[in-house]
This record gives structure tokens, sequence and C-alpha cells, in this order.
DNA sequence: ACATAAATCCACCTTTTGGCTTATATAATT
DNA sequence: AATTATATAAGCCAAAAGGTGGATTTATGT
């Protein structure tokens, strides 16, 4: 079979090179461009047109995303592997339907790799073994224990927590909402209840690991 | 000067093979052992005895932090050359007390790394330049306005403000640090008064502003 | 030796939370 | 029409946090 042209996609240099390195060493794929964000992979696209792409999820700028999907708007039939973390989880849906070919973990080996591209371009999907087995395993233990999130939470609730994580207390908060103290108590009472939490300092954290406030935003101060 | 015997310590396999086979194909260095996590690289050391070790941070089970630190108990003489990410800048300044030689970014290049390892085993220290220009800028941007800092914090009220952050309240800090729970409370209140919080949730962003917990630490639950 | 800072502990008191219960009005769902 | 979810509010009591003012011991530095 010709060997694969390849861009590799990477906010790492360090780690492009030694992908590069390895790939044509071993006699896998012709390493044809590099790019360290979605938006210079773009701009390299129609001009060196390659046979597959090896894109990380977690970059600047564009993410790996919307670099799949601009890609594959460009070019139909390009192959696009994803290399991924494991707490990049959330996006395997997304990717599957926008027409990606294959998932392969970076703590996977070159021997992975090299079965991942020889399977994508014959037109197969691959999904490396240990990344199926986390999905599933998420899954069940999604549906066994239904850990508390914000998807509980009523938008009153989530306005109250919101201004806890300003630091404020229930009285302030009562004034800022028009409310009466009570309710706020009784908010966070619930809010309390319904993620698990042991006191308010907790709440902060949980609504930190959820995601609701930004932690960049706080970072400036 | 003789290559140096080098152990690579990172969890994705893909990351150590690429740089493995840079490293040996350009001549830099041997690599005489990988390992994925803290544990593995703990256990290899002593038998393997490297020069010097590229180490990770963001690792499961030990990290690099907790890995840095006993191996050098294990092994004083030994250099160490950080791994970083932007994102990890919460660390070094913990790091660098602990005697670590090098910090490089994963986005440099192997001439940069390169570099770095052979300014450490000449036993110097080499900080890779764009970490540090964002280090200042960050120190610059602290100083201008002297808003509290973690600098003014006494190690163990530190300690206690961790543990604030692990959601714990007075009498649980205090079975865990084997003192009163009087004691704690006089340490929460010093932290209110030094970070001019109001109230224990704001010691929390306090502590997230400051960097002084790892945010993704949080995030797996 | 002395001054200073840090860590430890206690008492007293006020305010805020935390846990439990109840209740009403409204809107959406069945 | 009846049920359910939401937002609102209140009461009670215990627990925890917050504010003051002390006190002792242990390092650390000058």
């Amino acid at each position: 079979m010709k060997k694969p042209d390849i861009i590799i996609v990477d906010d790492h240099l360090i780690f492009r090179q030694g992908l590069k390195s390895l790939l044509t060493n071993e006699n896998i794929a012709n390493v044809i461009g590099e790019a360290s964000d979605g938006n210079e992979f773009i701009a390299l696209l129609l001009h060196l047109k390659p046979d597959l792409v090896l894109l990380d999820i977690d970059m600047p700028h564009m993410n790996g995303i919307e670099s799949a999907q601009k890609a594959l708007e460009l070019m139909p039939d390009l192959k696009i592997i994803i290399f991924t973390m494991f707490r990049d989880e959330e996006y395997y849906y997304e990717m599957s339907n926008l027409g990606v070919m294959g998932f392969i973990l970076k703590s996977s080996g070159i021997s992975e790799l090299e079965r991942a591209i020889q399977e994508v371009m014959m037109g197969e999907c691959y999904f490396s073994n240990e990344l199926l087995r986390r999905v599933i395993k998420n899954l069940s233990s999604k549906n066994t224990r239904k850990k508390p999130g914000i998807e509980d939470l009523t938008a009153r609730e989530k306005e109250v927590l919101q201004n806890i994580c300003l630091g404020l207390n229930d009285k302030e908060i009562a004034e800022k909402l028009y409310i009466s103290p009570k309710t706020v108590k009784s908010h966070r009472s619930n809010l309390l209840e319904k993620t698990g939490c042991r006191n308010t300092p907790g709440l902060i954290l949980f609504a930190i690991k959820n995601k609701m406030v930004n932690i960049k935003l706080l970072a400036d101060g």
C-alpha cells in the first residue's frame, strides 16, 4: 500500500517533532506538514492536500472539533484521526457525528497508531480499544449512580449558586435578587441537598467542577 | 561530552516513543528507561541510575511534583528537567525550591530541549525563555497592585487553607493536622484578615485566584 | 540575651449556616 | 381535576463561623 501523506496538528512542537521522527523512521507515513493550531491547519489543508490528518483536540485559537468540522467541509474525503486524552471524553459523540474516522489515545503506542492509520486509509474506522472500554465504563457508571450535576438545578438555584461564588452571604444575595433571605436560604439548602455538598464552601467547589464559574475570570482578580 | 543516560516520564506512550526517537536519532541522549507515572518512575530510579530525568507534571497516580520530591530524596544529585504546559504555572515556585534544575515547555522544540539538557548536565539551570517571560509578566502584574497574596501566609496557614479547599470544616482539619479546632479557627481568622476575605467561601476563591489549589485535581471529583 | 514571628490554645459573644418542617402561589404536565 | 415542579417565605434549634482579646511555647535572627 502507498504510504499516506499526513499532517500533524498539535500545539506542542516537541510532540510533533517526536511523532514525525517516529512515523518517518518506522516508514509509516510521509509527514508533509505540521500545524500548531486549527487556523494553521485549515490554512495548510487545501494547499497540501494530505490523505490523512492526526489532530489534537486541546489546542489554542481553534480546537480540534471546530478544525475537524471545517476541514471536512473543505475536503469531505479527508481522513481524520483524533489524538485524544482521557479527559476529552465529552467530545467523542460530537466528533463521530462529524465524520471523524478514528480516535486514538495519546497513551497508546506507535504500533497502535500504525494500525489505526492503515485501517482508516482502507476506509475503516478505528477506535482505540482502551478508549472504548473507558466510554462503556463511563456510560454504565453514569447510569447506575447518577452523580449530581448542574442539570438537576433550577435556573434560580444556579443564579443563587453563582452569587455564592462571588463570596456573598444569604442577606446580600437576597438584596441583589430582591427576595427574602429566607428564600435564599431555602435555595441554598436545596443546592446542598441536590449537590450532596456538606457546606457552602463545598458548593463553590461543585460550581468549579461543573464549570459554572469561569476560573480565568477569577484569576485576573 | 558524554551523552547522558536519561529516563522519560510521561503518561502518553506515543509522546515518550516520539521523544525517544528524536533524542536517539539526533544523538542527544541515551534513553535508558521510560515510565508512565510517578510510581513507575520511582520504582525504576535506583535500578537504572540515570543522569537526568525528563519529567511531566500532569500524570495520574503520582504527579510530577511528588515524584521530583521523592526522586531527589533517593538520589540528591539527580538532574531533573520538568516538561510543562502553560497552565501549570502554579508549580514553578514549589518545584524550584525542591531542586529541580530546569523547566521547558512542551511547545518548545528539540533544539531547545537539547540546549536544556546540555546546560543542566553541566550543572547549570535552564528555564525556557518563553516560560520566564510568562512568569515575569505574572509577577510584575502581581507587584504593581499590592493585593494580598500567598507570600503573606505562613506555611501552616497555607496548609489550613488547602484543607479548607477540600471542603473540610475546623474540626475535621483539626483532626487531620493533630491540633485543636481552636487553633484551626485562629489560623482561619488570620487567613481571613490577611487575605481580606469576608468569609470561608471567599478563602476558596482566594486560593484559586492565587493558584494554591490544583483545579485539575478537583476536576476528577 | 533579646526581640520577633509563628504556632499553639482558650474564653466570650454575635452572626451566619445547616437541617428539619411547613406553607402558599404559580405554572406546567398528565 | 389532580399532580408535579418551582419559587417564594417562615420557624426552630443546633452547629459552625466570625470578631475580640488574651496566653504559652518554639523557632529564628540580630
